[in-house]
DNA sequence: GCAAAGCTGGAGAGCGCTCTCGCAGACGCG
DNA sequence: CGCGTCTGCGAGAGCGCTCTCCAGCTTTGC
C-alpha cells in the first residue's frame, strides 16, 4: 500500500510486469487476446502497485466518461419538500445506473442562468448523457441538449411538441380511477383539488378528474393548490365555501389531502363518512394520516430506474421506446 | 450554432482567431496578459464556434477535475424516508458547490463491495474530494480514503478515534436542552425513544437525555427504536408498559415521535395533558402532527453547507477547523 | 542613446491512456 | 519442408488541453 501522492501509472504497471503499455490496457480493459500467464504476472503488477487507471486520461481517447447527470430543478415546491419525489427518482436512477456501472452526477438547476452552466458543463464532455427531470413542462433545455448531440431523456412528457423521449406516469388514468371509485362508491357531489396547471403532474391530474366526472353527470368543483400542504387546506376551505355540501374531494398530492384533511377536520367534517379524500403519489405519510389516506401510486423508484435504463439505451445507439408511460395504481386505505 | 457532432477544439478557435493555441488558453482561462483586442478577437471566435473546453483534456493536465462526491450510505432507514435528511444534506452541499463551480457527484455506498467502488472512483481522480454522510460511525471508509491521500470530510462524528475532519451537530446539547425543557415545565417521569445504537446520532441524543436527568434527580426510562415511525410507535408502548405513569417522552427523531404520537393517541393519552412529547429533528411534518410537535431542530442544509466548505478548503489546501460543531435550537410548539 | 527590464504571444512538450498497425513466432497444409 | 495464415504482443501516434520556456517587442532608467 503505497501512500498516493503520485499514483501509479499504466508506463510503471509495465514496467513492472516486464511488458509493454498497450498489454497492460489490455489486461485491464479485459482483452481476450493475451496470453493467461502474461495476464496473471500484470495483474499481480497491478494489484502491487495499487493501480487505478486515470479517468481523465482514459475519456480523453474514449470519448466516453462513464457519467450521466441528473438534472434537478431546485426552485421546485416539491423538490425537498417531504414528497419524497426526488430522492425516490434518485433512488431509481442510481440504482440502476450502478449495474451498469455509471456515476451519476447530480445538477440543480437552481436559476435560468444554471441552464448555461448545464449545457456548458454537457458540452464538455463530462457526461455521456442526461436525465431531465423539468418540472414545467415547457423547458427549452432538453430541446437544446438534444439539438447538440448529448442524448437526453425527460422526466414528465414536456409541454408543446418536443421530440425529446420521455418517461411519465399514467397521471390521467390514476386520476381517472380515483375519480371512479368515488363514484362508484355513491358519492355525488366529487370536487377537486388541483396542482399547478403550469405543471404536467397538475395538468393531467386535472383532466383525468374531468375526463371521468364528465362520464358520470356530475359536475366538476375546483380548487387550485400547488402541491403544498398549505395550499391543500387552503383550497379545501374554498371548495366547502364554495359548495358546503361536497361529499368526496379528489386531491392531485397527497401533501395537499394532508393539508385537506386538517381543513375538513377544523370544519367539523367527518372523514370518510361526511367526505371521502382520494390524494394521489402514496407517500410514506399517507398511510399515516388520520384516517389512513386513500391514494394513487404511482411508481416513483420504477420512474427514476426507467429514465435511467432509456438513456443507457439511448446514449449506447440502441433502440428506444421513445414515449414511456407507467401505470399507476389505487391504494386503499380509510379515506375513501 | 453547429450540430454538435465534432465539437470545436482549441485548436480550430485559435485557427479562426489568428492566434495560437496558447494565447486561446489563456483567453479562456482568464489570464490578464492577454492584450485586449486580441482578448476581444479570441472571444468572438469563441462565441462563433460555440467553443467549450474539453474537461477530459483539461483535468489530465491540471489533475483537478473541479467535482466533489458526496457518499450516501443506501440501505439507511433514513436515506430516503420522509425524514428529509439526505435532501437537505443534498441541498447544502448543492448550494455551496454551486458558487464554487463545482460539481456534485453523488454516490450509493449500496453495500460493502461498493467501497471498493468508491475507493477506484476517488483514486481515478475522478473527483477533487469526498463527502461522507456515514451514518454507522465505524465507517472505515473515510479513513482509507484519507490515507490515500484524497482529501475527505465527514457528516457526523465518526465512532472511534480518527482523525478525519467531520462536520456534526450538537446532538448532546440538543437532548439536553429538550429535557430540561421538560423538566423546567414540572415533569416527573421522563422517558426517551432513543435511536439505534450503532449510529452516533443515536448514541449522542440518548446521552444528552441521561446526562441532563442525571442532574435533575430522575430516573432514565428508555427504549430504542431505528428512526422509523414503526418502531417510535413500538417503543412507545412498551414505554407505556414499563412505567403507565410517565408523564413525559423525549423521542430521538420526528418520525418516531410521530409514531409515539399515535401510540399515544390508541393509548387514551393527551399529548401534551396527560404525556409531553419531544422530537428531535424539525421535520416538515412535525408542524402538522396532532398537537404540533414540540422538537429540536437541526440545521441540516447548513450542515450540507458546511460540509462543502470544509472540503473546499481542505481541497484547496487552506486550514480548517477539523471539528465542526452545529448548534441545535429548541422549537416549542403544543406538543410539550 | 543604449542596455536592462517588462510584456505579450508562440512553440512545444507532455499529462495517461487507447488503439491501430505491423512484426514476430506458432501452426497448418500441401 | 516451405509457404501462407493466424495469434499475441510492442511501437507509436495522438486525444485536447495547460504551462513552461523563450523570442521579439516596447518601455524605462541613467
Amino acid at each position: 500500500m503505497n501512500t498516493a501522492r503520485t499514483r501509479p501509472t499504466l508506463e510503471k504497471v509495465a514496467l513492472r510486469a516486464g511488458v509493454s503499455r498497450a498489454t497492460v490496457s489490455r489486461v485491464v480493459n479485459g482483452s481476450t487476446t493475451v496470453a493467461p500467464d502474461i495476464r496473471d504476472t500484470v495483474m499481480r503488477a497491478v494489484q502491487e502497485l495499487g493501480y487505478v487507471p486515470n479517468h481523465a486520461a482514459r475519456s480523453l481517447v474514449t470519448q466516453r466518461t462513464n457519467s450521466m447527470a441528473l438534472v434537478l430543478p431546485e426552485p421546485s415546491t416539491r423538490i425537498f419538500s417531504d414528497d419524497q419525489f426526488f430522492p425516490g427518482i434518485i433512488r431509481g436512477v442510481s440504482q440502476e445506473l450502478e449495474v451498469a456501472e455509471k456515476q451519476l452526477v447530480l445538477m440543480m438547476a437552481s436559476s435560468a442562468a444554471s441552464h448555461d452552466r448545464i449545457e456548458q458543463y454537457a458540452m464538455a464532455g463530462h457526461v455521456d448523457g442526461v436525465m431531465v427531470a423539468s418540472v414545467h413542462g415547457a423547458d427549452p433545455l432538453p430541446a437544446t441538449l438534444a439539438r447538440m448531440g448529448v442524448p437526453v431523456v425527460c422526466n414528465g412528457r414536456p409541454l408543446g411538441r418536443s421530440t425529446v423521449p420521455y418517461v411519465d406516469v399514467d397521471s390521467v388514468g390514476g386520476a381517472a380511477t380515483a375519480v371512479r371509485h368515488l363514484v362508484e362508491s355513491g358519492r355525488q357531489r366529487i370536487a377537486t383539488i388541483a396542482g399547478p396547471q403550469d405543471m404536467v403532474a397538475g395538468i393531467d391530474r386535472l383532466a383525468g378528474y374531468r375526463t371521468e366526472l364528465r362520464g358520470s353527470a356530475r359536475r366538476s368543483i375546483v380548487a387550485v393548490g400547488d402541491f403544498t400542504r398549505e395550499s391543500g387546506a387552503v383550497a379545501m376551505r374554498q371548495l366547502l365555501e364554495d359548495d358546503p355540501r361536497l361529499d368526496a374531494v379528489f386531491v392531485a398530492s397527497d401533501l395537499m389531502a394532508h393539508g385537506a384533511l386538517g381543513a375538513l377536520r377544523q370544519a367539523g367534517r367527518r372523514v370518510p363518512d361526511d367526505v371521502a379524500v382520494v390524494g394521489f403519489d402514496d407517500i410514506e405519510l399517507a398511510r399515516y394520516t388520520e384516517p389512513p389516506l386513500t391514494t394513487v401510486r404511482q411508481p416513483i423508484v420504477e420512474l427514476g430506474r426507467e429514465l435511467a435504463r432509456q438513456l443507457l439505451s439511448l446514449a449506447a445507439g440502441d433502440p428506444i421506446e421513445p414515449f414511456m408511460v407507467l401505470p399507476t395504481e389505487m391504494v386503499v386505505r380509510e379515506s375513501a
